[in-house]
DNA sequence: GGGTCGGCATGACAACTGTCATGCCGACCT
DNA sequence: AGGTCGGCATGACAGTTGTCATGCCGACCC
């Protein structure tokens, strides 16, 4: 009885290759792949796979709102989160979405497929250094508005054209981002960008 | 006579995977796999291999860097470059720095294994679209200082503090910022450092 | 109800940022 | 030699940003 996947990534490459990994399995059976999080919902539906490999960074539906989705709709899919990115904060949004699973892609290649293995066993697969940082860290500090007004600057807006764009006036923007600043530990609105990011804060 | 070759990922569980996709080619054989830019060059020296699969963002000696002298030092093996960032700059500084192939990670895992015979029989390997966009932005427009200025920057921090890392003062720098700016057609330096890095300026 | 707290909103002030006019210097061409 | 050009350096000016004191409001707890 070998453990059926659907695999999300949006890099072909990458997605090919992990297929081709996991393909050498003797009980493990790739049913299909997806590009995002919108075709892995997709391929979950069609194929009910025991287990999802999923990136977090993909075009439209993320791999985190794909996992709360897929969770919703397929409750008998566990998801198995692989990420670039090991972000104490996207873990948190990770288990948070009801992922069983978070591992990070410079983890070896030989413990795929048992943490898939585990994931399916009803077990979960946790890096155990980013979990515990994750804990350390505590939880995101930023308010919704704050964490709205910081991902509007990310991409190097000014505060009126933020201000512009979520109704509130100049002044408000600056205060929001200067608490961003503030909590953030950071010395102005580009670092703190950085650190949020950093963190999966934003 | 298969072709023999190396591949260095800095993400274990791509490196792996990659591995692994390509051991499936009868015609290919790894030769081994390289963490970053230093074991590749060690790896090449030892295996001789007709091919080096290299990624452009790794720790300590990236890609580029790690092309250039394996190219002096084995001109024998041939480099793939294979990235996750398709960047017009990438693709320029890689073909300066010898390689003979340039292929995104969002191609098809299909087209991995050609390439790498194409890389092997002589060829060049380049994404048409990228080449095609390369040629139409021109080149780097930046100066050296200008380069040198923006990556400072490119961590919030101000202009005071780069000014006083690059002894210069600060009136200078936020004069060099400002050329940046207007070169990549930026409405400030945050923005400015994102163009500059997504299209591999600096 | 009264007290306290956190999130949100605002304007005034100081510090920082972006632009510009100006000047220096070496490279290159005629 | 003289002219032109690009890169580099600088300070003055106007616009933007970060901080702060202040106030409003709903949630929560005696």
């Amino acid at each position: 009885m070998s453990v059926r996947i659907v695999i999300a990534d949006d890099q072909a490459l990458v997605r090919g290759a992990l297929a081709a990994l996991l393909a050498l399995e003797p009980d493990i059976e790739v049913a299909g792949v997806a590009a995002d999080g919108a075709e892995a919902l997709a391929l979950a539906a069609e194929h009910a796979p025991d287990v999802c490999l999923m990136d977090i960074q993909m075009p439209g539906l993320d791999g985190i709102e794909a996992t709360r989705r897929l969770r919703a709709a397929s409750p008998a899919t566990r998801v198995l989160i692989v990420t670039t990115f090991a972000r104490p904060g996207y873990l948190r949004s990770a288990l948070d979405a009801g992922a069983a699973g978070f591992m990070a892609k410079d983890a070896p290649a030989e413990e795929l497929a048992d943490a898939v293995r585990r994931v399916h066993a009803g077990l979960r697969v946790l890096d155990s250094a980013l979990a515990e940082e994750s804990l350390f860290e505590g939880a995101n500090p930023l308010s919704e508005r704050e964490r709205q007004v910081l991902r509007l600057a990310a991409d190097g807006r000014s505060a009126a054209a933020v201000a512009s764009e979520v109704f509130l006036s100049a002044g408000t923007v600056r205060n929001h981002l200067s608490a961003a600043i503030g909590k953030t530990g950071a010395g102005n609105r580009a670092q703190a960008v950085r650190i949020a990011q950093d963190k999966g804060w934003i």
